[in-house]
DNA sequence: ATAATTTTATTGACAGGTCAAGTTTTTTAT
DNA sequence: ATAAAAAACTTGACCTGTCAATAAAATTAT
């Protein structure tokens, strides 16, 4: 039954990001207590703040809407702090407290390890090939059908 | 800023994942009025009917909460017929109807384009190594942490 | 035979994510 | 200088997909 769309590539890609996102909620929600999406901002925020936060929207490709949501649970959850930019009023910067630091540096090593342990069997060459063909896939879905 | 988290590989995977559903999404659905769900159901169902219900669910790996609801919907539009079969009660056989066949021979031609669409630029070479490549993946996913 | 377990299918509740509308502020065009 | 357009952010409505609870039927174990 698997072999009729085994050749379906996009749906290989979407099985397995759907396999990855539930490791990553299963890892980051017990051992963390956070969702997928606060994780990616806190590993994105950390070691450069304070970081403009529609550009960190942007970056992460993320609706404006849930990225704003999140925010606001991560402020609520005391992890992250914003404060308004002096030139434009309509900006925020968002910056990591102590508690939203310890959160990232105890969380960074067990999704690192994650990380490696997805690509055992891959050499490095391999590695880098396989990112490069994400690339071409990735430009190609951008392309309007 | 896209840099920093560009070696991310499952934060890679998953946003190529959501522009390509996203693109599937818009297709099937502005052409066809089909979700990607319902596409895939009738794509599995075609040509190999009738088929029994919970091994197909099984083999697209996908919940039965979702599946079944699809199916009724997929009944309601008369594009797929079900049957219970005589030996086991419980079971149920899928069958696409002809405005199912006719639904699925119209849509098929444009998503199979998609999909060639999606790999230009790879050789076929390349093509079988990132399957080989998704597959280790996957089974390294698998793995529990 | 019957009791316990497993399988199939459905349903309700919910979290994650998308889309569109609205507010405020800034930028651009006239 | 003022009007129009764009950007930043928030909110509400909505859809998809996941999970847990249930019910009916079949299978397995005792």
């Amino acid at each position: 039954m698997a072999t009729e769309h085994s050749g379906y590539l996009t749906y290989r890609i979407s099985q397995l990001s759907a396999r990855l996102n539930a490791q990553a909620t299963r890892i980051l929600k017990s051992e963390f207590g956070l969702s997928v999406v606060k994780w990616r901002i806190l590993a994105l925020v950390y070691g450069v703040e304070p970081v403009n936060s529609a550009l960190l929207c942007k970056g992460l490709s993320m609706d404006a809407g849930l990225f704003s949501r999140t925010l606001k649970s991560l402020v609520e959850e005391k992890l992250v702090r914003l404060t308004h930019s002096k030139t434009d009023k309509r900006q925020q910067l968002i910056t990591l407290t102590r508690a939203g630091e310890r959160k990232y540096l105890e969380a960074a090593p067990v999704m690192k390890k994650r990380r490696e342990m997805l690509t055992d069997g891959l050499t490095a060459t391999e590695h880098r090939e396989l990112l490069r063909m994400l690339d071409i896939l990735d430009r190609n879905a951008a392309r309007t059908l």
